[in-house]
DNA sequence: CTGGAAGTATTATATTGTAATACTATATAT
DNA sequence: ATATATAGTATTACAATATAATACTTCCAG
């Protein structure tokens, strides 16, 4: 390893990781040689490293095609981590109350860097397979939360997001134009709440507001997301959005350091 | 490393990962004294090798008590196991459908070696934490899904199962004597679902039933289960076995090889 | 203020992972 | 059918890399 030369940095671990993290949405089972192309490491490295993940139980080997995937064990990772999360535990009765109480869906996102992530997701209608399962990773200056959550930053903190923090399309209507979320921003600091429709997905409505910590700050939202066909922005906010803030308030945030973001 | 001496397998990324592993419902977050003792490593592979996870991002440090605990990135990982998994994306909406239509919690569990694993869960009603979050395993044996599955199986390996898989207990009620099990599985058999109470959750009334493949064996289920004090197993049979019979035929599984259970 | 425990840093050493290469099996084309 | 290519698997000599011991630093508790 030529990088990180470090004694602290164990470079095959390193090496190992980046293997795993080779497969996504796309890149959902692999071959030897396509593990190879993706991760750029060489044959060799690719062959033993891939052997050890799948003795490991890291990495499910189908015995014919001999193609590698992820294995049960990414799901048991997530388990642990739900566990080592106090705001899950903390937020799933009352996500779970009002989802029942709206019969929409109802997501919980942790701020993840400059993306946030899915930590919980109550699916109530049929969707996108992406925003049924737990996560997923996006810019946060793309979504509600994200705005919700930067809401509750200074001033300074908060425009230096707005400038830098990424920002990706995925449908024609997703905001680009940073002058534009600024005033989305604004907006979501004014009325503690954040609304948009068509960022994510076509024909989507949503809304997302704060969990705030005791220093007023946010790491963590609620979001509510409904079909745009059958609802308007006013509806949502006179309907939904009462009972949104309820929960948030029912949920104190452990007070803990913010998290990186990394993979 | 001594065991596992062999070329092709490099003992780093397998005690990198023995750390990860170290991490469980109790063991939220850890010193890296803490990592020590439950890995069984020395104090500078620990050191090194949790340096290197943190750098990595698969570890969160907290800056001040310098504990570390899993980060978003295990998340992240199951996300990207749910779109590797072909089942996932085709039982999602016929699982979202059936919840809200029984306003029951429902679940859909995979065969994991000799336990079962929860893949999704759509809850509808409070309850116990590790029953609203994804990747939870079990001895397939005490769950009602596990017992179903093996229903599928032929005469052989379902004895064999019986007799030599793990069983474990969770409630003072939780079955463990293996003739009643047999009795329980033969019960699948013949029925088509197992049924069970008490086994995992107290008050807690569960129904499983297989998603067969096209050979006539099942590697998943759905489950649907509800509160004991509300409902009754001839209610819950009549009421919402027939809508588990419909989602689980609508769930064409993808013909695939089962997988081992590791971790 | 002192002692101890936990976290961090350094270094000489050889164990471990490496990369090159050879072998085998499977698939595609002629 | 046979040849050719492509992908997966196995082996080995070599040295780079991870190691373990040790020393340093920091932070509490007594």
């Amino acid at each position: 390893m030529k990088t990180k030369q470090n004694t602290l940095f164990v470079g095959s671990l390193a090496k190992g990781l980046k293997l795993l993290r080779v497969f996504n949405e796309t890149n959902i089972e692999l071959s030897l040689a396509e593990l190879v192309h993706h991760s750029g490491l060489d044959k060799s490295a690719t062959q033993r490293l891939a052997n050890t993940l799948h003795l490991e139980g890291m990495l499910d080997k189908d015995p014919v095609t001999k193609r590698f995937r992820p294995s049960h064990a990414w799901l048991q990772l997530a388990y642990t981590y739900f566990w080592s999360d106090p705001l899950t535990g903390q937020a799933m009765p009352s996500l779970i109350d009002l989802s029942q109480k709206l019969g929409e869906s109802v997501n919980l996102t942790e701020l993840s860097g400059d993306h946030i992530i899915y930590v919980a997701r109550l699916p109530c209608k049929r969707t996108n397979f992406a925003a049924t399962v737990p996560g997923r990773r996006l810019p946060a200056l793309s979504t509600t939360t994200g705005r919700a959550m930067l809401a509750t930053f200074p001033e300074d903190e908060r425009q230096h997001a707005i400038e830098t923090w990424p920002i990706k399309r995925f449908t024609p209507y997703t905001e680009l134009d940073r002058r534009e979320i600024r005033g989305l921003v604004e907006a979501a600091v004014s009325d503690g709440y954040a609304i948009a429709g068509n960022q994510m997905i076509l024909n989507e409505l949503a809304i997302g507001i704060p969990i705030k910590g005791s220093d007023g700050r946010a790491y963590s939202a609620v979001q509510c997301s409904v079909s745009a066909l059958q609802w308007t922005p006013e509806r949502l906010i006179a309907e939904v959005l009462p009972a949104l803030q309820d929960t948030a308030n029912s949920i104190s945030p452990p007070s803990r350091v913010p998290l990186g973001g990394h993979l």
